[in-house]
DNA sequence: GACCGGCATGTAATCGATTTCATCTGCCGT
DNA sequence: ACGGCAGATGAAATCGATTACATGCCGGTC
């Protein structure tokens, strides 16, 4: 509980002293600096960061408010930005929305409250993360992975278009014509591009998706689980079903099994968002891979860069296929699609 | 950016009576209440955290220091914990130690630095959390899951040792003689109980747990590939491995299907902390569970109790064992031991 | 009618740091 | 010899809230 003022008395010097000594200002002589220092050392004395944020107006904080904690993609992404904050000298609160926008509100509004420096957001839907009246001062902001469409504001997030069109001519060139997907909720941009996306592959295939292979989801997997049982009633159920999540993909695994059906002998599986436990699935999932790490980083970066008042970029970075077993064994000759991985 | 002196201006009084009115003091009169709360919300106002928090000494935030977030037994207890936090009142820092001291060392300094309320550790090693020099006012502590045998503080955790004794009688029962194990690092409670629960248990069955037969791990999942592979070279390898977490039997059923074998039929697969996952693995893990969410409530609980200056006791909650099919089918007339949940 | 008590409110101290401004001491140049 | 400047330090203001103490007023009591 010692405070600068016991520094100060035991070095014999003021507190103005303690502080430029503390926060390495040129005009502190060797020798005192060398007393302040045995003092703090000696007393155990460790700043007090309330009140230097007070001061300051800085509180070396990032917020980081993701949609869902549980879901293995976010905890990473969240794993990595605390470790890439952590290298820039931030810490970071994480705050849990749990896919539920008013919960999504009440972490930006507290987060706002304790005047952290920068702001990472992964929104729950679709409206501005700033809607309830915030005339709080807001901090530099990064969208991360989901955006917001009107909204200026820099964005981070992984390209998926490209690997859901790679995923499609993989099923196709597994023989696979009836394809389903069990959508996110239509309010996050993640969702939406990747619908968009697989539609449109599937019409370069000359394919079509007729409307009662369209299941919307809400990125938990209970939504996967009823989504996909329906699709089983259908007369003509779908060959293949790509959930736009993980979470949703395990719940389709779940309502597949609970049929006696087997993948990918009976039906396929894909999912978007790839994580280590789908090599352990039966069978391993066939998935899209966001680069996580690369974009935690980048998210960091760029707010630390408007933190620290130079200019930041979006950047989007590319996600990749992954293959595995659970739409049917690739023929031989299948190219497996590592491609090098490039940062935009 | 309005402060409360803008608040007073408009409102036509003394900052002293907004702060009053804002914190719901008795002499305030009706009328200027309204009026003050009008200001607040024409303004936007509201009050800065970190200010509050210098002049009270009370931040209202929660350490939870975890030993591995990527873990999804901690995923998950941190996400309760936050759950139950924000019921009473409180927001949660996360700090993940990815089993390192020292980076669990950086993460407690760090938070008391920020003058947390209270704080709860899951210790990554054996090692008191304050042992670097801490002469900082520690705040009330509770540890939860793993635990530290000299230290005088409230734990919050399972006991595993009875659904461990449960596992080796279900497994005898199948006809499995040869067990091994993956343990933990040493330093944890939690791995040696998990371990010498065990030992015991192949005792009191009248078997007993040759050296080879256990490996060090570091609950991780690559340590849980290595040890098993080490298994597997031995001259008579064992006919189930228990992994006393949940990564390293990911890592035990990497190693095992590297090499072509089958679970269950070639070798069981048995592990520590269900989590949701298990259920859609190959074949699905049979587990002990932990009450994680009552873990959670329970620690969170105490923890309020002791800040708010109420004695806090320690809780053992029990855990339970989950019957699937990665040691074997189990024989008819098995009992599967979904026992009522009981609170300690 | 003086006094007391309580209510409503204001003034100013306070929390623990940082930072502006002032002070003091040498030293240099002219 | 003296003005000026740079280096080292201290005194005090400051950040934005809470709260101890002071003040003024009103009503009731003896």
């Amino acid at each position: 509980m010692a405070g600068i003022r016991d520094v100060a008395a035991a070095a014999g010097v003021s507190v103005a002293t303690v502080s430029r000594a503390l926060n390495g200002h040129r005009s502190v002589s060797p020798e005192t600096r060398e007393r302040v220092l045995g003092a703090v050392d000696r007393l155990g004395y460790r700043p007090n960061a309330v009140a230097r944020s007070l001061r300051t107006d800085r509180t070396r904080t990032l917020g980081l408010v993701i949609s869902d904690v549980m879901n293995p993609y976010f905890t990473e992404l969240a794993r990595f930005t605390e470790e890439e904050a952590r290298a820039h000298g931030y810490s970071v609160i994480i705050g849990n929305a749990d896919e539920r926008p008013e919960l999504q509100d009440h972490h930006i509004r507290t987060l706002l409250d304790r005047r952290i420096d920068g702001l990472l957001v992964s929104p729950a839907d679709g409206r501005s993360p700033f809607a309830p009246g915030t005339r709080l001062p807001t901090p530099p902001v990064v969208l991360v992975d989901r955006w917001v469409p009107g909204l200026d504001v820099t964005v981070i997030r992984a390209e998926g278009a490209t690997a859901v069109r790679e995923l499609v001519a993989h099923l196709h060139g597994l023989g696979h014509r009836r394809l389903a997907v069990i959508t996110g909720p239509p309010a996050t941009t993640t969702a939406r591009e990747r619908v968009e996306a697989f539609r449109e592959a599937l019409a370069e295939q000359g394919m079509h998706l007729p409307e009662e292979y369209v299941g919307e989801g809400d990125f938990r997997a209970g939504s996967g689980r009823r989504v996909t049982e329906r699709f089983l009633d259908l007369p003509e159920p779908p060959e293949v079903v790509f959930a736009t999540d993980n979470l949703m993909a395990l719940g389709a695994l779940d309502a597949i099994r609970a049929r006696g059906l087997r993948v990918p002998e009976d039906i396929g599986v894909a999912a978007f968002d790839d994580i280590p436990w789908f090599q352990h699935t039966d069978p391993p999932l066939t998935a899209v891979a966001q680069p996580v790490a690369d974009l935690a980083r980048a998210a960091v970066g760029a707010l630390v860069d408007l933190i620290e008042g130079r200019p930041a970029r979006s950047v989007t970075l590319p996600a990749r296929l992954v293959v595995r077993r659970s739409c049917g064994e690739p023929r031989a000759g299948t190219p497996l699609t590592p491609r090098p991985r490039r940062s935009a």
